[in-house]
DNA sequence: ATCGGCTCGCGCAA
DNA sequence: TGCGCGAAGCCGAT
């Protein structure tokens, strides 16, 4: 594989000792740098090898909901190292320190793990290294061209970072080597991992619709087949809410538990083009490294200080503009303001764990306007996506808002009430794109004690 | 239906 | 230094 995916965070002498390969952030046995490389030192220093979970007793954000999405998957993950005869560890507790003393019980001779730009990850690989002696790699297996080798410093646009990932595609959109059976087993018994798969309880409309998404590497796999074939073609109308042809991948993807560069390569593989496939293939290789390029080099991704200056600027200006309506965290959360398409929004993120894409733009640019502040909006619009998208604590919810609040990665554009230069969207904007009555109609939530 | 203006700054050509 | 152009738009004129 190219040693160039591999960033070495602390270099060691090498020893015996089995190697360790730490998952928190791309959970799947297939297509996975991080294992691939793992698994190749393992076997050139004829050492075992252990895939390590921690499951972290606080993830601000997350619900039962994320719980049970990724430990389902992890399930099937667990299941697939087994046969490569690779035992799968999972710990509980703060995960770099729990990694680090596994680390030293078991004299592990090298860590390999994920890479992630967002800060809680940050913290947690400080925590290992301050805990243990071990040498560090990290690899980006969740970019296709590595993060840290696209750029290194913060990119204006898509404009500015396409052509730099252009030039590489050709080095890294490589195919996954194939391996053999772990030959070295692990010494010790290990206790198969129990997760406590907290069930929804009754009532619970959010868990139950959630857990309609099959979760796992696999189902991931089965979701991308069915896309390519049934739903690519009809791309063109992704801006319309009520065309079922996007691809509902982002839960899979945001999990790590389909690769994006598996995406790429299987549509390359079945030789699909045009500008429906050009259209996919700029959001699943673009967008997605100019969200990491985003966190990785803006330590406040998500405040208002990771705003452009010009935007920054203008919403200050524009501060005390009065706004049409002013609404509480709950009321928003609630789907409980004056516009019908707002809360249908809303309403369809809290039952089933995702929003339309076109729609989460017009979704936070509202909460702008309708918020005290342009601080208040970003914490409120980050507080909803991180806590009922399955997508959500993700660096691209984090840009994705950014752009819409902020002026992230956009232009200026006429200066208007509130939201200064940042670019405005309106109801009227909706209407000419798609049948917004038809969407409303289809995510009222009914009221309670009326009947179905 | 379609067009131009709004507005900013990067990156490249010169 | 000048110029083209860009992550998803709005609005008024034609």
């Amino acid at each position: 594989m190219n040693s160039r995916r591999i960033h070495v965070i602390r270099r060691g002498a090498p020893s015996q000792g089995p190697v360790l390969y730490w998952m928190h952030r791309d959970f799947r046995a297939a297509d996975n740098w991080g294992l691939t490389h793992a698994r190749m030192q393992a076997l050139r220093s004829g050492q075992p090898l252990a895939v390590v979970f921690c499951l972290a007793s606080a993830f601000p954000g997350a619900t039962r909901v994320h719980f049970n999405f990724l430990l389902q998957g992890l399930q099937k993950t667990a299941q697939a190292l087994n046969q490569e005869n690779i035992p799968f560890i999972a710990l509980r507790g703060e995960p770099g320190l729990e990694v680090a003393r596994f680390a030293r019980e078991h004299k592990a001779s090298l860590v390999v793990t994920d890479f992630d730009p967002l800060r809680i990850k940050a913290r947690w690989i400080e925590d290992l290294l301050l805990a243990c002696d071990q040498p560090l790699h990290e690899v980006d297996s969740r970019n296709t061209v590595p993060a840290r080798i696209v750029s290194n410093r913060r990119e204006f646009m898509a404009r500015t970072i396409r052509p730099k990932i252009t030039r590489l595609l050709a080095e890294f959109l490589d195919e996954f080597p194939i391996l053999p059976v772990h030959p070295h087993p692990w010494p010790t018994t290990i206790v198969k991992p129990e997760f406590a798969l907290p069930q929804p309880k009754s009532g619970d409309k959010a868990g139950r619709q959630a857990l309609l998404v099959e979760p796992g590497e696999h189902a991931g796999r089965a979701l991308l087949q069915k896309f390519l074939k049934e739903k690519l073609p009809f791309y063109m109308n992704r801006n319309d809410p009520n065309h079922d042809v996007c691809s509902n991948l982002s839960a899979h993807v945001h999990f790590g538990m389909l690769s994006a560069q598996r995406v790429v390569l299987e549509t390359q593989r079945m030789g699909l083009a045009g500008e429906n496939v050009d259209s996919f293939l700029e959001e699943i290789i673009v967008r997605r490294e100019l969200s990491d390029n985003f966190c990785l080099h803006t330590p406040d991704y998500d405040s208002v200080a990771g705003f452009p200056e010009w935007a920054s600027e203008s919403l200050h200006k524009h501060r005390n503009d009065p706004r049409p309506a002013i609404y509480s965290a709950e009321e928003f959360k609630e789907g409980k303001t004056h516009d019908p398409l707002w809360n249908a929004a809303q309403t369809q993120m809290l039952l089933t764990g995702k929003m339309h894409g076109y729609l989460r733009m017009y979704w936070a640019k509202k909460i702008l306007e309708w918020s005290p502040t342009a601080a208040d909006a970003l914490n409120t619009a980050i507080l909803l996506n991180d806590r009922h998208s399955l997508d959500g604590r993700d660096s691209n919810g984090y840009t994705g808002i950014a752009w819409s609040i902020g002026g992230v990665h956009d232009r200026g554009w006429t200066e208007r009430p509130i939201f200064g230069k940042v670019r405005y969207m309106n109801l009227a904007g909706a209407r000419r794109k798609f049948d917004v009555d038809r969407y409303v109609r289809s995510w009222t939530a009914p009221r309670d004690g009326a009947s179905t």
